[in-house]
RNA sequence: GCGUCCAUAGCUCAAUUGGAUAGAGCGUUUGACUACGAAUCAAAAGGCUAGAGGUUCAACUCCUCUUGGACGCGCCA
């Protein structure tokens, strides 16, 4: 824990600093890992903010703060310097950094749980796939990204809950249980042709002759039904594979469908709050949502001339739902084909008395598929998209998730089904996860105990470069929780495994020096910690042999 | 036409959300296995951050315009 631990500690000396300078409010800077460029540890910016607000040269304060650093935090701190405009370099004790290695060797897979953490509730939603095909590969991105995002919040210590919105209701169930009825037909012989609206997937014929096999009457099979139920249960099985499992499934029909004593839906009930309030109204037999009053560029339909509903009321009403089962807040992943819809709901849930921040949405760019740099097709003719399955039989569900996790969500992705496969260093997955097998097969054939070992003597720039790697992994889970974005978690293990790799290289484990030896070997051990740890919350395994 | 996202090394992408000399991996070139796993390591080359203005101590990051891409724009889900 470098960054937000020392930032936590430093506010108060800052803070009086300050108004022993006149400032009264707030300074408002950061501890900062520096650019790699930059010899030091951490960096802060404060004086430069301080200096600003009393126009004057900021590297005078800078000066001034050094000395109160040095004599507030000489335990954890050795070096402070200016540097640049008038940041302040700081570097660690070697005592700081061996008892922050100490942790690691302490708390094992619970290493960077946050004690003092929030305990609201945090409802993650994601996936969310239609119950009308398997699930594809766009798909896959967002459950990579949200189930990660789940685990590292997770472990930090936060209430989450991870959520799939099932949309069983509504006209596209009753055209895939017509689609599969015509195929059904189809294969007994019948010359009808296929409806012109209808899912075109393999995948209907094959429930088709699934159903067919089973023997039942026609007039018997409730063809809705029998694909609905099948569906789900691929997807269900699809998203085992991936290492995906959600504590909640919400169905559409609980809002849309089951009516409370009155006869009304909770569709029903919140069209009828938001008329009553004023952010929806009628005109030419239609219900509109007033969405231009929160910025939306247009007002939406929320029931048709023809009486019915459209998803959008439904959504509203499953948000209002997720509010009343006491989320403080809710992370949607949407792929960005939905983008034009997050004004709208944004809207509605501040029309629902939410602040605009208690819904945040993610949206990730959609996946191509490449193979040896060449795209691939994403659909065939008969309609069909890759599916997920068929890209973690290909690659595994380790090489699939890390690549998934590999890039910020927000710019496209091409997915190299040729390189996830490989088995050498050009693979980010391998060369991570080898660090763990290169530490495992030192480990497993060493039998004395290298508990109590002497840390100080790790004292190799080498040995200090990886124990400093191997402690901001806090700092980088509050950064994902932050940002909301798991990819700085993959970046880091890949970095991980660059100092690693060199320490190996450099620094012989087994050797003459028995307490050497014994030092190394902890640092082995934290290092296997850290990395399989890291993995996890990707959802990737960290095997001890490869 | 309107809107959202994007444009960074030959390629795929980072840059801790306004901070220092813009970093990785792959690819290319050159080295290192009679030491714990060479599925590895060391070194080199590679950049006017698409272009033009602006905001400020400081811009890849914010604002305006231009160019080029992806995706949306239904009383579909």
């Amino acid at each position: 824990m470098l960054k937000f631990n020392f930032e936590e500690q430093l506010k108060n000396t800052i803070d009086d600093f300050a108004k022993s300078k006149g400032i009264e409010e707030e300074i408002k800077f950061v501890v900062e890992i520096p650019p790699k460029n930059i010899n030091a540890d951490l960096a802060l910016n404060a004086a430069m903010i301080i200096a600003k607000k009393m126009r004057t040269n900021p590297r005078i304060i800078a000066q001034e703060l050094i000395e109160i650093i040095k004599k507030d935090f000489s335990n954890i701190i050795k070096l402070a310097e200016i540097a640049g405009a008038g940041f302040i370099n700081l570097h660690f004790t070697d005592e700081y950094l061996q008892g922050e290695l100490n942790k690691i060797l302490d708390k094992k897979e619970n290493y960077a749980k946050q004690e003092n953490i929030k305990q609201d509730k945090i409802m993650v939603e994601f996936v969310s796939a239609n119950p009308t095909g398997p699930l594809h590969i766009g798909h896959g991105r967002g459950a990579a990204i949200g189930d990660s995002i789940s685990r590292i919040l997770k472990h930090l210590g936060y209430n989450v809950v991870k959520e799939y919105y099932l949309n069983d209701v509504g006209n596209q169930m009753n055209v895939l249980g017509e689609s599969v009825k015509t195929r059904y037909r189809q294969l007994k012989g019948e010359d009808i042709p296929f409806l012109d609206d209808g899912y075109k997937g393999e995948y209907i014929k094959d429930i088709a002759q699934d159903l067919i096999n089973e023997g039942k009457n026609f007039e018997d099979i409730d063809f809705k039904k029998e694909s609905h139920t099948r569906i789900l249960e691929t997807i269900k099985k699809d998203l085992q594979q991936f290492r995906v499992d959600f504590d909640s499934w919400f169905s559409e029909s609980k809002i849309a469908v089951d009516k409370d004593e009155n006869g009304e839906t909770e569709v029903d009930k919140v069209c009828k709050y938001l008329l009553d309030k004023g952010n929806a109204f009628e005109q030419d037999g239609v219900l509109w949502l007033k969405s231009t009053d929160y910025g939306d560029d247009k007002d939406r339909v929320l029931k048709r001339t023809d009486g019915r509903y459209t998803y959008l009321a439904s959504d509203v009403a499953y948000h209002k739902n997720k509010y009343e089962r006491n989320f403080a807040q809710v992370i949607n992943l949407w792929g960005a084909d939905h983008h034009g819809y997050v004004a709208r709901i944004q809207a509605a849930i501040q029309m629902l008395g939410q602040k605009k921040d208690a819904l945040k949405v993610i949206l990730y760019q959609l996946v191509s598929l490449v193979r040896n740099g060449q795209p691939v097709a994403m659909s065939t003719r008969s309609g069909d998209f890759v599916t997920l399955k068929d890209v973690l039989d290909e690659v595994g569900t380790d090489a699939c998730r890390f690549f998934f996790l590999l890039r910020a969500s927000d710019s496209q992705l091409d997915f190299d089904l040729e390189l996830a496969k490989k088995q050498t260093s050009e693979n980010p997955v391998f060369y991570v996860q080898y660090v763990n097998a290169r530490c495992q097969s030192i480990l497993r054939d060493y039998k004395e105990d290298s508990s109590g070992a002497n840390l100080s003597l790790l004292n190799t720039k080498e040995e200090k470069d990886l124990i400093k790697k191997l402690i901001s992994l806090e700092d980088i889970l509050l950064i994902c929780a932050k940002t909301k974005s798991p990819h700085h978690l993959t970046t880091y293990l890949i970095e991980t495994a660059d100092v690693y790799h060199r320490f190996y290289e450099k620094c012989k484990v087994l050797q003459e020096n028995k307490e050497l030896e014994k030092a190394r070997i902890q640092l082995l051990k934290a290092v296997s910690t850290i990395i399989t740890l890291g993995l996890s919350l990707l959802g990737v395994s960290s095997p001890s042999k490869m």
